[in-house]
RNA sequence: GGAUCCAUAGCUCAGUUGGCUAGAGCGUACGAUUCACAUUCGUAAGGUCGCAGGUUCGAGCCCUGCUGGAUCCACCA
């Protein structure tokens, strides 16, 4: 026996894993690098057949978290889903070198063994992070192949891979050669602990409480009254702002003030910055240490005095304050202020601060030299082809929000003081020759430190690359696009990624695939929201509610991991996920199993005995497909099919399996997950086990059983990659992989015939319903059922007396007896004792006065004029059909109560 | 300040151009059960769809306002 009473994942996921690796079946069919079968110069790969999709690459050196789980449920999902229709699917996986990330980890371990970064040149650093990273590597590749994605390990792309490096290398040239790079000494949002600067997009805003003082810059004659949250600065300031309109200060402006603690004098001058509603309207203005200063110091041609060094300690200040921390200076400053009667006052306030959000440090903005990209047409070509929806948005509203993020982008800081990460190819001329040489040249060989270009020596700048510059590549690198091919598959059909990183990673992917091939990276965006704890709330570290995906995997299986967390979830929406769901899942699995358990015994024993097997009036039921009248044409379809109905259940799942498949494919094409895992979850549980099974233990059509099972088997595939797989090498008759079956074809039935099946679940479900509601317990197998005059009872006699468990069903034989029961066209009663029936009064009351309430409420609609003039013609029918049935149960079941 | 989203059963969520009696899973209650599955089977209870208006023959869905919650962007001297 092969199939075990229940399915343990453990058992199976990793041979199979390792057997679809081994027959290398998750590689595209379609080739990925150009083909040339004529010779005629044009690239023969076939376009119309391929689906593309990208790993958002994970840490290489780290474990995946729950939102990994969930991407690689999403993304597989997709694959394999298209993988079945028949598609050339190239699902590239990938590993981020993490710049930042990785780098404080490592930073982190140099501290422990007593080492700091500055002991090692920039090569070193490099190579011993590299090693570092070497040897931690592997383990999230472990990891993605537990989830089952399947993905084509030959094309993993690293993100420091050669190609990466390279084709960064020729953006960035085209950039700079473009005028799009620059140099600038701009203000950055720097961390002290780091000693790196960051992209706004990198630093997290905290509210905190602050303190705002009011310091005095007198001059003669008078004060102005300054407000400021950070004192220690003031050596930096260059000017005293107020609002032009500010009738206050009307006469000062164009005077100067003496800059306390100093010798200096400031001028005043005006400036919309200046808010005449906020603390005294005067503001100091301190170009090198604020973003906003420094726009008003551009304006006004201010002096940008650098007074906090990058490791935060203070420079260019008196003697007195040199080389305090901006914390100890602020200290003295404010005794410094009251000691010369400059202080006057201050007051608690609430603002946002700066902060590293790896770290936490509070940043400082900086004065420094930094690569920066313009990305004003880089954004307004983005901008234009989103409004041409050239690009379709999972959920749709993140379009309009990322049109918004670009409409106002600000330039974009590429320099990182990191070693870990792609060099900056530029170097920087030794200065002191005099030349026309430039400044600056683009140079690949960042390898070097020093290089010689036409006799004049360039040493290599240090930074290097912020990661969004070079994984914005990661649709070209990975399809190895190139500009002088055709390449079938790019664009990639989706790019599925977490929504919080829309601007940081989607908006530069946008803008950089743009620039480089002139085409939008990929057809559509699929965003995921924040996978959440059982109760909603966020997971973090701190909280201890981490739920780790591969102890879930661990405990219940892949398969269950996956289809408990597609459950319940809609795109761009954080929502809450719990091991209840995935045991769901578990469930699901394991339920399958015994279908398939089941079902091949029954294939078993039909191999044995006769292939014909028992009607339910005892006769032998036909090879040949019935033919009781109906449609010819019908007749000859369901003859080409591999199957032939023979029973009204057996042409009922068929239709339900048919909706089920168009459900699916309808679910995926809208990446509507949760609902396609939804209706195959019911159509295979409620209908096919609970009903169609059933039926089929006694009537037994083996081609049909092997035909719908595996049409199941497939559907649920993608979403249950290993425990389909399981049974599909486990069955008999199935030959391959299920991973790539073919999707299924729709199944032929009798739709009469399937539709008559819906009376007799609706019978079942009635006499059920009504032995569960009598007194007492263990009615089914007390009462027996009365029928009068009802073919469809006639006809099933032994299936409804299967499924109802009672002992027997008579046809009705004299007057009625018994309870009837509340079916609108079957006459059928239960065979129980008055005194029962008696007790069942209440029941049958409340049954009347509901059924009275719903007929009154049709009542009411069809006294509406207006609805049976302006409804559709259906629904009035449909109404005025529903009142009839109404009313001829309500007088049955009247009747009924009368007898009692 | 600007923007986006959310509010439906005890919990987590579906509900796609407005159409019959608003669904599911889990949970709860009651009942069943040797032979595919207790990771099972059956039955049931549980919702004036956040609030107030409006449009319509008809609103969970569309419009307006309000309340409560989430997120993002900008600003915060």
């Amino acid at each position: 026996m092969k199939f075990a009473s229940s399915y343990e994942p453990g058992e199976y996921e990793s041979d199979i894993y390792g057997a679809w690796e081994a027959s290398d079946i998750f590689a595209p069919s379609t080739p990925t690098v150009p083909v040339d079968n004529n010779g005629d110069g044009k690239d023969d790969r076939d376009n119309k057949n391929t689906y593309s999709i990208v790993m958002p690459p994970p840490n290489a050196n780290g474990n995946l978290h729950i939102g990994h789980g969930l991407t690689i449920a999403l993304e597989d999902s997709l694959t394999r889903y298209y993988r079945l229709k028949g598609k050339s699917t190239w699902y590239i996986p990938g590993a981020d070198h993490a710049g930042f990330e990785t780098w404080v980890v490592y930073e982190r371990n140099l501290e422990k063994q007593g080492h700091t970064r500055f002991e090692y040149d920039r090569n070193e650093l490099y190579a011993r992070v590299w090693d570092f990273v070497a040897e931690q590597r592997g383990n999230m590749e472990l990891q993605l192949r537990a989830l089952g994605a399947s993905c084509s390990w030959n094309d993993l792309t690293f993100t420091l891979d050669e190609n990466v490096i390279d084709r960064v290398y020729t953006t960035f040239e085209k950039m700079w050669n473009d005028g799009m790079i620059y140099r600038g000494e701009k203000l950055v949002n720097f961390c002290p602990k780091h000693q790196t600067a960051f992209a706004d997009i990198e630093v997290e805003h905290k509210d905190e409480k602050g303190t705002l003082w009011d310091i005095a810059y007198t001059y003669d004659g008078g004060e102005i009254i300054v407000s400021t949250t950070r004192p220690e600065t003031l050596f930096g300031d260059a000017a005293v702002a107020v609002n032009p309109e500010d009738k206050r200060y009307k006469d000062l402006i164009g005077k100067t003030v003496h800059l306390p603690l100093t010798n200096k004098e400031i001028p005043i001058i005006a400036d919309e910055h200046a808010d005449p509603e906020y603390g005294t309207g005067a503001v100091k203005i301190t170009p090198a240490h604020d973003f906003d200063d420094f726009e008003v110091g551009e304006r006004h041609n201010l002096e940008r005095i650098k007074v906090i060094a990058e490791n935060g300690t203070m420079v260019n200040v008196p003697e007195k304050y040199y080389g305090l921390t901006t914390a100890e200076c602020r200290k003295q400053v404010l005794k410094d202020l009251k000691a010369a009667d400059l202080f006057r006052g201050e007051k608690q306030l609430v603002h946002s601060v700066a902060h590293c959000y790896k770290c936490g440090t509070v940043l400082e903005p900086m004065l420094k030299e930094q690569w920066f990209v313009d990305v004003e047409k880089l954004a307004s070509v983005a901008i234009k082809h989103l409004e041409k929806n050239e690009i379709k948005f999972h959920p749709a509203n993140k379009q309009k929000v990322l049109i918004n993020y670009l409409k106002n982008l600000r330039d974009w800081n590429i320099s990182r003081q990191i070693p870990w990460g792609i060099a900056i190819p530029m170097f920087r001329r030794v200065t002191d020759a005099a030349t026309d040489e430039p400044d600056w040249i683009f140079d690949r060989r960042t390898h070097l430190k020093e290089i010689e270009v036409a006799g004049v020596k360039y040493v290599r700048d240090e930074d290097t690359f912020d990661t969004w510059f070079s994984s914005s590549h990661w649709p070209i690198v990975c399809t190895n696009w190139s500009k002088d091919n055709f390449n079938p598959y790019y664009p990639l059909n989706v790019m599925e990624t977490g929504a919080d990183i829309l601007f940081a990673w989607v908006a530069r992917m946008i803008m950089m695939g743009l620039y480089v091939t002139g085409e939008v990276p990929f057809k559509e965006v699929y965003l995921h929201g924040l996978v959440l704890d059982a109760h909603g709330q966020k997971m973090s570290k701190s909280k201890g509610n981490v739920i780790n995906p591969m102890d879930l995997v661990a405990k219940y299986g892949s398969d269950a991991f996956r289809l408990g967390i597609l459950r319940g979830r809609s795109a761009g929406m954080n929502q809450a996920f719990s091991e209840n769901s995935v045991i769901a899942g578990r469930n699901l699995c394991n339920k399958l199993w015994n279908i398939s358990r089941l079902i091949q015994s029954i294939v078993d024993d039909d191999k044995n005995a006769s292939s014909r097997s028992i009607r339910d009036d005892g006769s032998v039921r036909s090879e040949e497909p019935r033919n009781d009248g109906r449609d010819e044409a019908f007749r000859e379809e369901r003859i080409s099919s591999s199957y032939a109905t023979d029973h009204m259940g057996e042409d009922w799942i068929c239709r339900e399996i048919n909706d089920c498949l168009n459900q699916v494919e309808s679910s995926m094409k809208n990446y509507r997950f949760a609902e396609a895992v939804e209706a195959l979850y019911q159509t295979i549980w409620d209908k096919y086990a609970d009903w169609f099974l059933e039926s089929q233990k006694i009537f037994k059509n083996t081609s049909l059983l092997k035909q719908t099972l595996e049409t199941i088997l497939i559907a649920l595939h993608p979403f249950a990659p290993f425990v389909t797989e399981a049974i599909w090498q486990n069955l008999s008759w199935t030959d391959g992989f299920i991973a790539t079956a073919k999707w299924p074809n729709k199944l032929k039935f009798d739709p009469i015939s399937a539709a008559e099946f819906e009376s007799l679940i609706s019978v079942v479900s009635e006499v059920r319903g009504t032995l569960q509601a009598l007194p007492g317990t263990n009615n089914a197998k007390k009462y027996s059922l009365l029928y009068g005059n009802d073919s469809l009872v006639e006809d099933n006699l032994l299936l409804i007396r299967t499924l109802t468990k009672v002992p027997a069903i008579n046809a009705l034989d004299g007057h009625p007896r018994g309870l009837r029961l509340a079916l609108a066209n079957h006459e059928l009663y239960l065979d129980v004792p008055e005194k029962v029936v008696t007790e069942y009064k209440d029941a049958l009351t409340e049954k009347i006065l509901s059924v009275g309430r719903e007929l009154d409420a049709l009542n009411a609609r069809m006294a509406n004029p207006n609805y049976v003039e302006k409804a559709p013609e259906h629904l009035v029918k449909e109404t005025k059909d529903q009142i009839k049935e109404k009313e001829s149960l309500i007088s049955r079941l009247k009747s009924q109560l009368e007898l009692i």
